[in-house]
DNA sequence: GGCGCCTCCTACATCGTTGTAGGAGCGAGC
DNA sequence: GCTCGCTCCTACAACGATGTAGGAGGCGCC
């Protein structure tokens, strides 16, 4: 491999001219600039970013610490963030937690390997009692989600009440009083779930209508189409009442789909049905999946853009603080044939 | 952030003693090794990997270049490559190239930038006619999957040829004979869709059956769920008799197994279904989907591990040329409740 | 006692790049 | 003619680690 070394000797000028010829430092000569660029493209020379790296002190990486790349919405933000990443010239380095504790942790431990600039991190695990956790880190770190909060750091996330809220409103206004909601955790207080069951309530309350635990479907076991499935399929087995579905991501909503058209139900006359994440699946389900887009784009871009923001921050010689941002990324509902308005 | 010579001060000895004990070079006396251990503790120092790298010229990075990480068999090969290097003690910095040629070409030119070790490239645009772009390559580099093919490259494909056989001959041997296929491409002819093609050929050939075109579905808007749904959808609505379903991934199938329950077609009753992947999503439908693990574990695996081989050939004096190897990882038909023998 | 070997440590060079300091050449202004 | 300032370039040090060479001290052996 050639280095600026080699193409210093083929133009005959020194290291630090094909450097500055590289780096577009105003004061070159046009024909020495020629020079070089010559010899470079002659020995296909590519500047080295380890040494560049250890000369500078960043690396122009980004590590994402999401729990797994399986799971569709994560596939699809990792590709966000990356496509984000790309725009604002960040390589983007993938750690899967694994939905561990252990995992977590190796993510923030891995800013002080110098390897990444900074972190964007998704916590699954870590509860806002390990605040004090992501508190002590040193390096620019942005945390999604809302799974665990602190005023000292950057936060971009999803309008979880206002979506759930907005999903449980329009299957409202399409005249669908008894709403099945999907996918709720025993143990969870604090993340995705009970906002989104915080929103499906405050519209129904909004309307003085009563909030029916029978509609409730449970799913500890995970956000799969599995449990989509049978949750609704208890809910119908009971004998409760139900012209209309929340599921708490779409995963569940399309099994709980699937269910009612297995029972003869039809989507969206008899049932409607809405999910939550527009994971690319809802797109091509028959019929297509009426589902909350949280603006998963608006948080990928935004995310790095402060992460970036941040990070340069560090290179400036001022050191202003830079005041901790709270984001909150815009939502959608996106209109599909599972939904429509109830034949009378 | 602390560096060695901030230890080795600490310590009070040289900084080559502290690289010394941190890579556990016998000669140290164990009073100067934890007094050194003593220091770095205190400090919170940890090695900078980034001068490391400079250094011994290897970044124990590897390159994962896949088309996009939302496509579910993507995002959980990913998490397997993923869990396979860290196993291997390399890290995995993942390039996605967006089905574009040039975004396949600039992952095979990070090869160049330093800042991986090695390439695991799974192409889907570059053709066997690029075949020349992939052997100039003189960094390590493996193929997944068998798109592009070249005797002078490392490569780790599944059996799609046998998969698709043994899948179809499940099917056959529960007395199914009109077996729908989906998921062909026009286009194609070298890749996933056409070797999967030839494996059911063969399995009813074998049994002295005529290939049905009727009963092909094609899929060239790609292998989405609502693909599926389609094309066996129009193969019932043509009155084409059919008692089985083979799709040629697991969305293919998933879709097709819906329409048909849509149309109150039990399955596997009255159609049994077989996809291809195994994807997470498989198991959790209803009923849980009869599939072809492909092996992508062990894909992941021997994927890693051969280029970690070449990559270490490279740090050997001996420079005895490595030769190519070609893997094909075991396949299996993972049998779940979409299949089972026909009523009679 | 002299020699060689083993243990344990240090000094220095090195990886490939970029920041700093400064020098040479040239035209403009007094 | 001298200074000043601008342009263009070079030499050297530095980033933080590791490889090489070698030195000091202790021990065993002839």
């Amino acid at each position: 491999m050639a280095t600026m070394a080699d193409v210093a000797r083929l133009a005959g000028v020194s290291v630090k001219t094909v450097s500055n010829v590289l780096n577009d430092y105003p004061y070159v000569r046009e024909t020495t600039r020629e020079r070089v660029m010559r010899a470079v493209e002659q020995l296909g020379y590519r500047v080295n970013v380890t040494a560049r790296s250890l000369r500078s002190g960043r690396t122009g990486m980004i590590g994402l610490a999401v729990p797994e790349l399986g799971q569709p919405y994560f596939g699809e933000l990792a590709d966000d963030i990356l496509a984000a990443g790309r725009r604002h010239g960040v390589q983007v380095l993938i750690e899967p937690t694994g939905y561990t504790r252990e995992g977590e942790l190796a993510a923030l431990e891995e800013l002080d390997r110098g390897l990444i600039d900074g972190l964007l991190f998704s916590p699954a695990v870590l509860a806002p009692e390990d605040v004090e956790i992501v508190e002590a880190v040193r390096q620019p770190l942005v945390l999604l989600g809302e799974q665990l909060f602190s005023s000292k750091v950057d936060h971009v996330t999803m309008r979880n009440v206002e979506g759930a809220r907005a999903a449980t409103e329009l299957l409202l206004d399409q005249g669908r009083t008894r709403i099945a909601i999907l996918g709720l955790l025993h143990r969870e207080h604090v993340g995705a779930s009970a906002l989104r069951l915080e929103g499906y309530r405050a519209a129904l309350e909004a309307r003085g209508l009563e909030v029916d635990e029978r509609l409730f479907g449970w799913a500890d076991e995970g956000w799969h189409r599995g449990n989509g499935a049978r949750a609704v399929a208890q809910i119908l087995d009971a004998g409760v009442e139900c012209d209309g579905v929340l599921g708490l991501n779409d995963a569940l909503a399309l099994g709980a789909m699937h269910e009612l058209q297995v029972r003869g139900l039809r989507v969206p006359q008899d049932v409607a049905v809405v999910g939550f994440d527009d994971v690319e699946d809802s797109r091509f389900a028959t019929p297509p999946l009426t589902t909350v887009d949280p603006g998963r784009r608006e948080i990928a871009e935004t995310a790095v853009e402060l992460l970036c923001r941040r990070i340069d921050a560090r290179f400036r010689a001022g050191a202003e603080p830079v005041e901790p941002v709270l984001h909150r990324a815009a939502m959608r509902v996106v209109e599909r044939e599972s939904t429509g308005p109830r034949p009378s």
